[in-house]
DNA sequence: GAACAATGAAGAGTGTGAACACCGATGTCG
DNA sequence: CGACATCGGTGTTCACACTCTTCATTGTTC
């Protein structure tokens, strides 16, 4: 199938999603977004059918589509998913990662100590902010592409979507914090990026599958807690190409 | 969506891959299949959408849908996939299984070390084999059941019905062996199932998690062997109610 | 003169669109 | 407070248009 107006559906309430314009919860008619988008219901159906797998958009039989909104247990499940997959991968990359990703990853984790420095010393962070998460998936993205399992790197990538829709609107300032312990954090952050590249550059999977499971561990329980506190506020950081072509 | 026609279509043909009687590779044309079913394209097209995100089907645009048929790479990424995820499952088990978890489990395994020894004892195993398969899948059910995370045990019973998809046409007799060698086998694969049931018992994640992976590692490449030689024959076996019900 | 490649038409099958049928929700009336 | 009617919205159907494939025919080259 594959046709040009469903992809073309597809990518527009995709976008709308993942930018935070359709949040969680929204209603998504078929009729209203086939006459925003210019087509048919057909394709729209089609298109909202596909975000349902990709796990952004849930269906009811007759009583619609909606952005996904997760319960605590849900978000949890899939951190859960996304640590066994990723650090998983992480000691398949320390077997199987040639010199050019090697070269991405360090590409990635040095443009991201760059950004956490400037972070740190900035005032104002928000413009930053949005380029360090960028760098963020663009390394463990390097690190999935150096397993070299294209199933497990596509799962992994879905999994790092819905979480995005679900973190980012949390983002901005829903817990308040003092500025040098999130510096602090920054930095620890980082060191753990370096020790995960360190293991998988000296091939060593054992070590590259535990620094990972900690290192997303560490996220996933911040996450949470910023998750059983805050529930409002939107702000929605650009895609990697990566990302935004995931899928398509 | 999920409405009743879309549902029928989606059960018959799914059934029909999964018992073989659609061959990997076989054409499922819409208008056929919605003869045949008694509904219109349209659910059937939903069906088989929805078929391929479970990984059964696959789709080109204006070439129709077939039944996924694998390349060896990408079954075997597949089955690192699979690995990953139900090592960590074991692992899950071993830190919040309760005492029917670990009563599901047993009368698992007690079924299959009564089958294993009758399949060893008898000269025609074909019907036991069947059971024993079942069972064998009863038992790695109830391990992901007892890991409690829903969406963790949905993610492995797919994987297990693409698995099986591939891997059920080539049991009978594909590579020709000695009974004594296949029976040792059948006796070491019991252990292992065992020592995962002990780990998981005394509530030790770190070993569940180790000889589930190691089970794992050797079923991958006991299969990767097989299909690198075999390419026909097809005999299925029935599926337990809780794969029958996966997805529906 | 034969073989192969290129081009055209025919056919099969899918993607799309608009109308109809059905279900669930909401509001009103008894 | 409950039952019923109305309405919004989806699921389904059917018909049409489009795309791709395939096969045959023709032209070209060895």
């Amino acid at each position: 199938m594959k046709s040009v107006n469903t992809d073309v559906a597809y990518d527009y309430i995709r976008k709308k999603i993942l930018t935070g314009e359709f949040p969680p919860g929204k209603a998504l008619m078929t009729e209203v977004l086939a006459a925003e988008i210019g087509v048919s219901r057909t394709p729209v159906r089609d298109a909202l059918r596909k975000l349902e797998t990709d796990g952004l958009v849930s269906i009811q039989a007759h009583l619609g589509a909606s952005v996904k909104k997760m319960q605590i247990k849900e978000f949890s499940e899939m951190c859960d998913l996304r640590l066994a997959l990723e650090s998983h991968a992480a000691g398949l990359a320390a077997r199987n990662r040639n010199e050019g990703d090697l070269q991405e990853i360090r590409f990635a984790l040095e443009a991201m100590r760059r950004l956490t420095e400037a972070v740190i010393a900035a005032e104002t962070e928000q413009p930053l902010l949005g380029e360090l998460a960028r760098e963020d998936a663009r390394f463990h993205i390097a690190v999935m592409s150096a397993a070299k399992n294209d199933l497990m790197k596509k799962e992994i990538l879905r999994l790092h979507l819905i979480n995005r829709v679900l973190t980012v609107p949390l983002v901005p300032g829903a817990l308040p914090t003092q500025k040098a312990e999130v510096d602090l954090r920054r930095r620890e952050v980082l060191e753990k990026h370096n020790d995960i590249f360190e293991a998988i550059a000296r091939g060593d999977p054992g070590a590259a599958k535990r620094e990972m499971e900690f290192h997303l561990q560490e996220m996933i329980d911040h996450n949470l807690r910023l998750l059983t506190r805050a529930e409002s506020g939107v702000l929605a950081r650009d895609l990697s190409p990566e990302e935004l072509a995931y899928g398509s």
